[in-house]
RNA sequence: GCACACGUGGCCUAGCUUGGAUAUGGCAGCAGCCUCCUAAGCUGCAAGUCGGGGGUUCGAAUCCCCCCGUGUGCGCCA
């Protein structure tokens, strides 16, 4: 239920009908003009080329051709713009009701539920996740939570790399390095405790030629399918994977299934694949390796050949993922990867070979740039990293500092947990806010940012419409939502009734740093009604007031929700 | 070398898909606002060659081309 959809179709309407007399039957744009000059905006340049008329003359002539409207209290032309605005009293009786209504669900659109799979994090399990990577699961946390709010049946799926040299070699270094070689790690974290050793068996393969030949022997028994091994191997990975959940557990973020890697070529559906591609006509090989050369698809670079097996016919790491998106394409309508921007050559020889393989489906991809440090980028390998542990502890640390200055009137364990709620709310919305395309230089300030543009921002405006609240007491009794006549009433109840359009563009589009900058505009609109517009002192309109502050609450519960963010409703 | 992405006030960022009205916010800076629903707030000021140059267009931050800078990729790795 969009409260503002009646309203588009009227303008909608009108419009067209002015056009039609003007002689000019053409599709027209509605906008929503970025200056809030109007409430909504028909360009009408489009008109000029087919009736050899001035855009100006053109909104003239339409505005005056516009009868009195229901919903719409006045059209005026400006600058080449048909402007509508409108009617104050019908907007607050059909955004307050819609509100009321739907309360949680507020927010979603009318579609069929079809399934989607959204694939993210999906990192190696050699290590803690560091706050490079940590983009990934916060940014697919969110869209899936953006496009469970419009409507969509969302899984979200974590796939475990427990096959490879990876993994080999940690646990290479688990059974061999022994525990005094290895630094000291603070905590009993299993996957900060197990890194150390996978830095440490790193190094000691680039210095010791026999520890490589170790670990190469223990990759060709796991290759040769060694049932020993790949148990083991699949143990550790287990290991270091319950240390990465409790990790997203710890910023909200909750997967809701996984898929080991080695399954596939278990089950022999890699190998499938390997035996359908080499009917390919693109397939060739070199010394009994296969490769399809990509070429003719519009691959460039040093090398477009693209190599699905060793020379000794096993498979290789993409040729894993084909019989993966296989599997993906049986069990849901719509795929979304959530992936680093290393990936893009690899996703686009993965959607050729799919289309090889008889497929007419391709996963849809969300790239993310690497997030680097001021000094340069992170390596697990070579140790320079921030782990998302530290960020969260630090974040929720500062945060009790900030509730400390505050409170004095609370328990330590109340604000502990608000702290919580305050530290990792900031970590995630200082990550979603900037688009995943643009480049990210990881700075303490930046990423504790409580003010501003911020979470505590969002979740400050929540607390500040519980207080009062819990202050008027009783519910909400008879109110005329057409007694809302304030310049901050009215602003603040537009910014109410855009929220389904936000959730749409966020879930549909995958847009999601659109809901971060809802969010701060909400709380915005309301922190100015708050300051200047009095509900408990103020004698008039108490009642209809109260029913603002309420629904107010209700999409900034909504907000912070979908963003995965706590609701505090004291801070 | 080739390909892809990014470049918006001192710093971060919206807008680019679908060209249109004075380019959106925030941080930092300056000046104000707590006898009044929590000042993590509010108000005001100052700050911009939208990386550079061409082109398309009545009109370009937005589309096209070239260039510069940064990042990423071009493994019988995962």
């Amino acid at each position: 239920m969009d409260p503002l959809e009646p309203f588009r179709e009227e303008v909608r309407i009108a419009a067209r009908k002015a056009f039609a007399q003007m002689g000019a039957d053409v599709s027209f744009e509605i906008e929503v003009p970025s200056t809030g000059i109007a409430d909504f905006a028909v360009p009408c340049f489009p008109l000029a080329k087919k009736l050899r008329k001035a855009p100006p003359i053109l909104a003239e002539e339409a505005a005056a051709l516009i009868p009195p409207l229901d919903l719409v209290s006045k059209v005026w032309a400006d600058k080449g713009y048909l402007n509508f605005q409108l009617n104050d009293s019908k907007l607050s009786v059909s955004t307050l009701e819609a509100i009321e209504a739907m309360k949680g669900s507020y927010g979603q659109g009318d579609l069929e539920r079809k399934k989607v799979l959204l694939e993210h994090t999906s990192v190696n399990p050699t290590g803690p996740i560091h706050v490079g990577r940590a983009r990934n699961p916060i940014i697919g946390d969110t869209l899936a939570r953006c496009m469970r709010a419009y409507g969509y049946d969302v899984t979200t799926e974590y796939y475990v790399n427990d096959v490879g040299k990876q993994v080999v070699m940690l646990t290479w270094g688990l059974e061999n390095i022994p525990a005094e070689d290895v630094p000291e790690v603070a905590g009993d974290k299993l996957d900060h405790r197990l890194v150390v050793y996978y830095q440490k068996a790193n190094k000691m393969m680039e210095s010791d030629p026999e520890v490589e030949k170790q670990v190469g022997q223990m990759l060709r028994r796991f290759e040769d399918g060694d049932e020993e091994v790949m148990g083991k191997v699949r143990k550790t990975a287990k290991l270091m994977l319950d240390g990465i959940i409790e990790s997203l557990l710890s910023i909200n973020v909750i997967i809701d299934q996984f898929t080991w890697e080695s399954q596939f070529i278990k089950d022999g559906s890699a190998h499938r694949v390997v035996e359908e591609l080499k009917r390919s006509e693109h397939c060739s090989e070199e010394k009994g390796a296969c490769y399809l050369e990509l070429k003719p698809f519009g691959i460039h670079g040093k090398e477009t050949r693209f190599f699905f097996t060793r020379a000794d016919g096993t498979t290789l790491y993409t040729t894993r993922d084909m019989a993966y998106h296989l599997d993906k394409f049986k069990r849901a309508d719509r795929m979304i990867n959530i992936l680093g921007e290393d990936q893009k050559l690899g996703q686009a020889q993965l959607a050729i070979a799919l289309k090889l393989l008889g497929q007419d489906r391709a996963p849809e991809c969300v790239f993310y740039s690497f997030v680097s440090l001021p000094e340069g980028r992170m390596s697990t390998r070579k140790g320079t990293v921030v782990y998302l542990d530290d960020l969260i502890e630090e974040a929720e640390e500062r945060a009790l500092e900030e509730v400390r200055k505050r409170r004095t009137d609370l328990s330590e364990e109340r604000m502990r947990e608000i702290a919580k709620a305050i530290g990792r709310g900031a970590v995630r919305y200082n990550i979603v806010r900037v688009q995943p395309e643009k480049p990210l230089v990881f700075k303490w300030e930046d990423a504790l940012n409580f003010e501003g543009n911020s979470a505590p921002f969002v979740q400050y405006a929540h607390a500040r419409a519980c207080s009062i609240q819990r202050k008027a007491g009783a519910s909400v009794g008879a109110y005329d939502p057409a007694s809302l006549t304030n310049d901050y009433e009215l602003r603040l109840i537009r910014v109410l009734a855009r929220y389904p359009s936000v959730i749409r563009e966020a879930g549909e589009k995958a847009r999601i740093q659109v809901l971060p900058a809802f969010g701060h505009e909400l709380a915005a609109a309301f922190n100015q009604f708050y300051t200047y517009v009095p509900v408990l002192k103020g004698e008039e309109n108490r009642e209809a007031r109260l029913a603002l502050v309420d629904a107010t609450r209700i999409v900034l519960a909504n907000v912070l929700n979908t963003l995965g963010l706590s609701a505090p409703e004291e801070m």
